[in-house]
DNA sequence: ACTCTACTACGATGAATTTCGTACTACCAA
DNA sequence: TTGGTAGTACGAAATTCATCGTAGTAGAGT
């Protein structure tokens, strides 16, 4: 059984964080894992990127803690570390869903006022 | 009288304050700026960066809205832009100067638990 | 055993970021 | 008007990041 190493609660880095979350593409399957329940492979998230970029990117969530990537047959499960980085960060998650949620909501709305 | 261009609340963009804020230097910067009482020349940071790549830190931090920067003299008064982001992406800002005090924390302190 | 699925690893490439030094400008003060 | 202060602009170099295609692997299904 393949296994992915993952960062403890205290390894998490802000930084690692923030860049992590910085992302669009990345900041996508964040949002998508929270709003969704369970897990989900990979292949679900149909992102705007090839394949191997798409690995990419999963494993930089997954290295900055954001993620936790477990095996299950030959599909990988991602989960997000909601309680992890709860723990670790307090309020952060949550205020970058709540942001992302926000510029989501203006791109469909008509623009009003700045 | 020279004066510089700020992104509205509306302008402002998540990819763009996320990633201003992954920046240790940036970070750095914002989070002084809001320990801090008024206004603050550039100058005054002691950042462990030329004169030359500090100017491109704060263009970066003013353009992404985090920051107001504003000529006195020949100085540039900072402030941070807390009103417009707590506006704009409500939580965000105090979670990162949370999440930055905790590591911040840690590094003096003797490692604990994980 | 073969094939399909769902991914990874690797190497390459182009873009963006961070960094710097040098030269410059705007303003203030003597 | 001369000089000092606090910054910017520009160009260059180094590094990192995001992207891709190709080739490969582990496990499931037939």
């Amino acid at each position: 059984m393949r296994t992915l190493d993952h960062p403890s609660r205290g390894e998490m880095r802000l930084d690692a964080v923030l860049a992590a979350l910085a992302d669009p593409v990345r900041r996508t399957v964040a949002c998508k894992l929270n709003d969704a329940f369970g897990d989900h492979a990979c292949a679900t998230f149909e992102l705007p990127v090839s394949k191997s970029t798409a690995t990419y990117h999963f494993r930089t969530l997954r290295e900055a803690g954001v993620i936790r990537q477990e095996y299950e047959g030959t599909k990988i499960m991602n989960t997000l570390r909601k309680d992890d980085l709860d723990a670790r960060f307090p309020g952060l998650l949550d205020a970058v869903f709540a942001a992302q949620n926000i510029e989501r909501a203006e791109a469909t709305a008509p623009e009003s006022r700045d």
